[in-house]
DNA sequence: TTTTATACTTGCTCCGGAACAAACTCACTA
DNA sequence: TAGTGAGTTTGTTCCGGAGCAAGTATAAAA
């Protein structure tokens, strides 16, 4: 997964701000009505117009696909600095996906009114999601390949690291944690698979020294891939 | 796969022009250089710093992308009217994928230098590259579900309705042809499966009365899926 | 503390469809 | 016109990994 520019001093450093001058910046998030949602809370549904597009302050927000026979699959988390529901700045375009907040947030939100005009207003808006869109597109593509050319194991081993990039913490033990109510079934989402393969390769992962688990809880002791 | 606004009569229609005013347009055009290519030619090469944006003006374009293990994925067809290497408009990106030439083409040719100084001349034009975009991950994440989810059947059936779309000529009789010189191993490209499966599946559907074939040529009955 | 719900574990079975092989057909070319 | 190579067809084999079942472990709720 390519880095999104994840805010390490706060907002402004978000990737769809990139090369916006102060002024625009202060303009653009004038135009924004801040948001805090508990967990479990929807910030937009699959199907609905989309309305509203957001940037994520603080938290994480699970982004699914319901497929017509009721399957849900995972399209990827979403981390402070990122932004979701950008179909909102296209006219008329519905949400593709559900999102989900997995803990308490705090995101900016602007409405596709706002949007379309702040994307004449600030013409570099407009590119800067034009390179998020094509970063997303690529990890997008990066998944259906692996999905029709690696095994089970091989995007097992992929989607912990992703899941180690993009919610993993350090515990300062050169060691990297992954929380989550069930991170097993997360990580067969991730990598289109069913929790008992993602069980047996983690079980094996663990008889070799790779890692350790418990209930909602992994912890890498190396670098995987 | 959603409709990428094909020109029906003549360039301006492209998507990626959308809403431009004549002038805007005849600048945009202006900046451009037309491009010939013959069949089989490559318009850039996977990893390939991305130095130049096209857009068809006519002929068909295949995109595909090779794997770290070699193996050829087909991400799409590119027809008149559709634009293709727009990582180019990023600065320091590399072509994600291949872009041969299957039949004679012209196409429009813009420098990275020349977008990005358009994209600050004519903001529309990053909105819409954004939109065009946006409907790529879309078809991109259809694939992925079908991937993740639907039968290989059913996936060849989607192919074949895609391709039908895509690359498809209605020869009048309420029938649709499509042709090239592989056309069962691009289907088995475009629903990731082998030549086997698909060979098999189409057998099944000529028996069915569904749809005739032959060699490199394909004759639909009736609209499938 | 007990109950209940949910996550994780593991053994077993089964099937879709991939891989291989081999014959056949057609288009192109020398 | 014969030769060649690519595309197509069909039969056979085989395995990854999905699905089920029946547990155990753990956290939250009562």
């Amino acid at each position: 997964m390519p880095t999104f520019a994840p805010s390490r001093n706060g907002i402004q450093d978000a990737a769809i701000f990139e090369e916006l001058s102060p002024d625009d910046l202060k303009l653009v998030l004038s135009r924004a009505s801040v948001r805090a949602a508990p967990k479990g809370a929807f910030l937009f549904r699959q199907g609905e117009p989309a309305r509203e597009m957001f940037l994520l302050e603080s938290g994480c927000v699970r982004l699914n696909e319901i497929t017509a026979d009721g399957r849900e699959l995972l399209i990827r988390f979403v981390r402070p600095g990122e932004v979701c529901g950008d179909k909102a700045a296209i006219a008329g375009a519905e949400y593709g996906a559900s999102a989900v907040s997995e803990t308490p947030v705090r995101a900016y939100a602007w409405t596709t009114g706002m949007i379309m005009a702040l994307l004449k207003e600030v013409p570099r808006l407009a590119t800067n999601l034009f390179g998020i869109t094509t970063r997303y597109l690529h990890y997008s593509r990066e998944r259906y390949r692996l999905l029709a050319t690696a095994s089970a194991e091989y995007r097992i081993r992929w989607a912990v690291a992703d899941l180690a990039r993009s919610i993993g913490s350090s515990d300062g033990n050169a060691t990297i944690v992954i929380t989550g109510r069930a991170v097993q079934q997360d990580i067969a989402d991730l990598a289109a698979t069913t929790i008992y393969t993602v069980n047996r390769v983690l079980s094996g992962y663990e008889r070799r020294g790779i890692l350790t688990k418990k209930r909602g809880r992994i912890v890498l002791f190396r670098t995987l891939q």
